[in-house]
DNA sequence: ACAAAAGTGTTCCCGCTACACCCATGT
DNA sequence: ACATGGGTGTAGCGGGAACACTTTTGT
């Protein structure tokens, strides 16, 4: 397995890796999943999930590849945001890193594998110092994720299936970094029509209540969209 | 100078180009800036102007040396807006491209040079049949612009110094591609009060009037957009 | 019992929309 | 003279912002 090719090329060429942001939120917070470094450089730190690019595989099957390896994590939504080349980014020699922004629903946990030592999910307001230029890759994701909010259904994709109100509320607050009135949120939120009411068992409807349940109406969504609907907020 | 050197490593490397899709606005119409390719592969087809990354430069140097390089443009703005890695986008091997979008203000006219036969405006609305995944790519980057209209002063970039307000509203139209009212539009804009009219010579003043002439008010609009003012529409 | 969070309406104001006519210039 | 484009005001409506108290549940 251990191959001993070598590739030669006429002009020298920068290596290509891919790396994750992902978030998920956990009702009450934003949070993204890091590794701690197995290997050198930065080994011991903490840093985002990702790798090196393979020729068979675009960046976005390569993202993919590496946070499942070292994470075990398979994100319900991933998009490209930037794409980092800065010559002194990697200590090693110079590397381009194509950089991705995932989401993920609901409470799934991490299995470190491979690069990673320990992979966890922290809290975006409390991320310890990162690897290579990754506090960067944070603030640019952060200021990806303000934006696409208008244009995509980000925050249903982070709250899954089943949310209150005011978790969605909470989300938006998160993500914007401001605070909103509840009955003004609740009114602009009804008023796109695209939440419907969760149904509810039987059980549920009389024991311990944290606010009724809603459903994200994908296809309400995406009808209005096409007459050129916007998440304005 | 054509030195023998050959460059080895021990896992295979994509090569990296950057691609510029560069707008300017006419006071009619959205155009972009185009090269004939001189050399193979797509001989003959018109492309975006790009090229290799060399290993000194950062890909936004890259797309600036290969944007003067082969058409003598130096854009007025410049952002990068995605990395296409599809594996048979380039015909002869693997290649990654990040690709930029560039903004011209005023009349700049190209000189063809280096893999560019020739280099000429089209109108969007007139493309030519376009080299490698370049349809995709413009594709891409008129969304973007879309998008980024609302965060950035795109249109202001594009207009330069002096405008009337049915430059301004022909420029969002054409991005946007809708009309809009004129008196309403009149007022939209000076509500945000990032506008102030432009000084006139003279002679200006009583001959050939096309319409009062505005200047975009710079320091206004970056203290309120600090402020979190967006450019909505 | 107390604290924490859910639920619920009204008023005011501003900005968006729709709409039509006159005037100046250039041909 | 005619055509083209510039310039201007109003009325109605809908959505956004500000605002407080009661009820339920969990501790």
């Amino acid at each position: 397995m251990n191959q001993k090719i070598n590739y030669t090329y006429r002009y020298p060429r920068p290596a290509v890796t891919t790396d994750c942001v992902v978030y998920r939120f956990d009702r009450e917070e934003l949070q993204v999943l890091l590794i701690q470094r197995a290997n050198e450089p930065f080994r011991g730190k903490w840093a985002f999930p990702g790798g090196f690019l393979e020729m068979e595989e675009t960046t976005r099957q390569g993202a993919l590849r590496e946070l499942s390896e070292e994470t075990g994590i398979v994100p319900d939504y991933l998009e490209q945001f930037y794409t980092f080349s800065a010559i002194d980014r990697d200590p090693r020699e110079r590397v381009i890193s194509v950089a991705y922004i995932g989401l993920v629903n609901g409470v799934k946990e991490p299995f470190p594998g491979d690069d990673a030592a320990k992979a966890r999910w922290y809290p975006i307001s409390k991320l310890p110092s990162l690897a290579f230029d990754h506090a960067q890759l944070f603030e640019f994701s952060l200021r990806y994720l303000k934006q696409q909010i208008h244009f995509h259904p980000i925050c249903f994709i982070l709250l899954g299936k089943e949310f209150t109100l005011r978790d969605l509320q909470k989300l938006y607050e998160s993500i914007l970094g401001k605070e909103f009135d509840k009955r003004n949120f609740c009114r602009k939120i009804n008023g796109w029509g695209i939440l419907k009411p969760a149904e509810m068992k039987s059980v549920e409807k009389n024991s311990c209540r944290k606010g009724r349940l809603f459903t994200f109406d994908e296809k309400k969504y995406f009808s209005i969209k096409e007459e050129g609907f916007r998440i304005e907020f």
